[in-house]
DNA sequence: CTGAGCAGCGAC
DNA sequence: TCGCTGCTCAGC
């Protein structure tokens, strides 16, 4: 009698799918295998038969698997996590279960591939870029292309180096193990506070269950050091452990900072990974070898062989939402993900969620509090400026009392940082002669002049050409105008106030990768930076003793849209980039420039009466029965044919089940309307917590049907309401 | 998703 | 009658 094997393959139009398993194959849940569809071969995962409904197929219609991956079968606590996420998202499990699976390279046999590093040589002929190379690159070790970009240099500077015997290739076994980290090796001296909460989590560690924590505390409190107590004791057992950064950015200086605690590097995961250093991780990982992760919301995914501890850093973060393919949140189902490992999670905030505040009081949630700053910092004083009291001069942004206080800050010596979450030179360009405005053809947006390499570009599909001289429209040369102000202007406007300051611009444009992260972090702390001018990117996670003064261009900008959650997040924005301020002995200042000082979230800022703030906002939610009193999920029909689109959209609205607790909005053109050239429609659904909504759309979008080209997404819990 | 199969249509 | 396009459907 053959055996039979339900698999999950990777196509996401597809169920499950019954093949024979050949004699002599080993194929157990889990087990990723290369299964024969029509023509073609794919990757799919063995999965316990009776959890999944298929339709039987006779043994006579079976096709033979080809072939079982030569890694660890995916473990189930894993399997369960991907039912859960597939079924709380409504997403297909196999599109979930392409965020667990390595490239195909990871699947293929050991490989030596040659990496460069320096060989402590100085050669003849010291170019300036050559100097500039070497001293970048320090003892980094990676590709010439890699070395290239961390040393800012063409790759030719680099290979003339090899050349030169200044830097050598090293043959690097891709399946190498990771160093071990020593638990040990830089162990902190611990506050009172810090050593109490890290005792609980070392503990919680131990036993081995599941418990979330909240480890809450103001910016520079200390978290860190916290939680690296439990990823201390994960490691003394020989466990692994997970750390959540949101943002890829923020990487780089916490591995530096995970180096000198344990003497070695984490393993790194994220999007900027080269396919050989994927599959050494995912390997690694894999087999239980690599004991400390620290990635971005895609490392959740991953198949850890013995995972003893997850931490969520800055838990409150957006970012961690994804917000396509399968709209996860990464905080949740990273808890679930604790649940089905039987581990403790570990949420970090100075700024909680107030869905997680929300969990602490219910009962579910542990709080771990650490009051106060750690050492002699202090928390830095925080002041608003009335921008109709004491307005910038025309055509700038920055208000007197703000340019004294950057004035008095470089005087002393130290750095200061101005916040605008805006991106490029200005939002909007239009023309002074005929009125028009550049809008992107694809979206429901207008292009965004960055005047650093000459280019409009769209924020939302990446469409982008070179500024134009002259109006396309009226063909009037020279009668663009910028509107509003984005980091670049600020940049500007900084620049021309001091000509002698030194200032960088900290967006996603400039800080595109880990390595640029480093290079930006190395130049604040040798004081080669007096001012950064950034977006929400300078607000996560950075350490700079020597910034005492931070400016917030415009308070009022986050509130604009009003959706739910807009004053919390203001709130949190600047609290995280307040928390920038004066982390070292010097104390920091921080103005917030808003025309709206009477506004509660800028009073609670101000006041730092954070508590009623909370308190005040939670109680609109539950009023409004908004999360996490209530549930919210946003279903999006899009398609390149607007009528299609609104069609469908009306369908779906008019056939909306009638529920009590459940209560359907839309649709509605979304306020992005369009988007990547197809227009968007959207239904908003609400309900009570008891109801099992996602069941309720299951049933209600299955019995429905619509034209190939339209697309419907179902967002649970939405972030954004676009 | 992707390829196969097939209808529909214009060009020769 | 060929060849291209666009639609539908199965895939285990």
């Amino acid at each position: 009698m053959s055996s039979r094997a339900r698999v999950i393959v990777m196509n996401s139009a597809l169920g499950p799918l019954d093949y024979r398993v050949p004699q002599g194959m080993h194929v157990e849940p889990g087990s990723i295998v290369v299964a024969p569809l029509g023509p073609r071969q794919l990757l799919g995962v063995a999965w316990e038969q009776d959890r999944l409904k298929s339709e039987h197929v006779g043994d006579n219609r079976l096709r033979n698997l080809l072939g079982v991956a030569d890694v660890p079968p995916l473990p189930g606590p894993l399997r369960r996590l991907v039912e859960w996420t597939a079924d709380y998202y409504l997403a297909p499990l196999a599109a979930v279960l392409r965020m667990t699976m390595p490239s195909s390279s990871a699947l293929e046999g050991t490989k030596l591939i040659v990496e460069y590093r320096a060989t402590g040589h100085v050669p003849e002929r010291l170019t300036p870029q050559r100097a500039q190379a070497l001293e970048r690159i320090g003892d980094r070790q990676g590709l010439v292309r890699e070395l290239a970009t961390i040393a800012d240099v063409s790759d030719g500077v680099i290979r003339g180096l090899v050349k030169a015997g200044a830097i050598e290739g090293v043959e690097v076994d891709l399946d190498s193990p990771f160093p071990e980290p020593d638990p040990d090796y830089g162990a902190p001296v611990l506050s009172e506070n810090q050593s109490y909460a890290g005792g609980i989590l070392q503990a919680s560690v131990a036993a081995g269950a599941f418990e979330p924590f909240l480890l809450d505390g103001v910016t520079g409190s200390g978290k860190t050091e916290v939680y690296l107590e439990a990823v201390a004791e994960a490691i003394r057992r020989g466990q692994q452990a997970l750390i959540l950064l949101p943002e890829i950015a923020l990487t780089e200086p916490f591995l530096k900072r995970f180096h000198a605690r344990f003497g070695v590097e984490p393993v790194a995961w994220h999007s900027g990974l080269r396919s050989s250093q994927r599959r050494r991780a995912w390997r690694g990982i894999a087999s239980g070898q690599a004991k400390v992760t620290v990635g971005a919301r895609s490392a959740l995914f991953l198949p850890y062989a013995n995972l003893s501890v997850i931490v969520v850093d800055e838990a409150h973060e957006t970012s961690f939402k994804q917000e396509d393919g399968v709209h996860y949140h990464a905080r949740d189902v990273a808890v679930m993900r604790g649940r089905f490992e039987g581990c403790p999670v570990i949420l970090a905030s100075a700024t909680p969620a107030i869905e997680t505040r929300a969990q602490v009081e219910a009962g579910r949630y542990r709080e771990l509090k650490l009051p106060g700053r750690y050492g002699a910092a202090q928390m830095p004083a925080i002041e608003a400026i009335d921008l109709l009291a004491e307005p910038p001069p025309k055509g700038r942004w920055i208000a007197p009392r703000l340019v004294k206080a950057i004035d008095a800050t470089l005087e002393r010596g130290e750095q200061a940082l101005l916040f605008l979450n805006r991106r490029g030179y200005a939002p909007l360009t239009l023309c002074r002669t005929c009125g028009h405005r550049f809008q992107c053809p694809n979206c429901t947006a207008w292009m965004v002049e960055h005047r650093l390499i000459h280019r409009l570009s769209c924020h939302h599909c990446g469409h982008a050409y070179p500024t134009p001289k002259a109006c396309p429209e009226c063909k009037d040369e020279d009668s663009l105008v910028a509107c509003g102000p984005g980091v670049e202007r600020i940049a500007d406007e900084v620049t021309a106030l001091y000509p002698d300051a030194k200032v960088a611009i900290v967006t996603s444009d400039t800080i595109w990768s880990p390595a640029k992260a480093a290079e930006f972090v190395g130049r604040m702390e040798a004081g080669h930076i007096d001012i950064v001018v950034g977006t929400q990117l300078v607000t996560k996670g950075y350490h700079f003793p020597n910034l005492t003064l931070v400016g917030v261009i415009d308070a009022d900008l986050g509130l604009e849209g009003g959706d739910l959650r807009a004053a919390e997040r203001t709130f949190q924005q600047i609290m995280q980039v307040a928390g920038r301020a004066g982390r070292g002995a010097k104390p920091g200042t921080v103005l917030i420039q808003t025309h709206a000082p009477g506004a509660r979230v800028i009073e609670a800022l101000v006041s730092g009466d954070a508590e009623s703030f909370y308190a005040a906002e939670t109680e609109n939610r539950r009023d409004a029965e908004a999360p996490p009193f209530g549930r919210f999920a946003a279903i999006v029909v899009s398609s390149e044919d607007k009528g299609e689109a609104e069609a469908t959209a009306r369908t779906i609205g008019r056939t909306a089940p009638q529920v009590d607790g459940m209560h359907v909005f839309g649709p509605a053109p979304a306020p992005l309307a369009m988007l990547r050239g197809r227009h968007r429609f959207r239904l908003l659904v609400h309900a009570t917590r008891s109801l099992d909504v996602q069941d309720i759309i299951r049933d209600w979008l299955g019995a429905l049907d619509w034209g190939a080209k339209v697309r419907v997404a179902v967002d649970v819990d939405p972030y954004n309401f676009l």
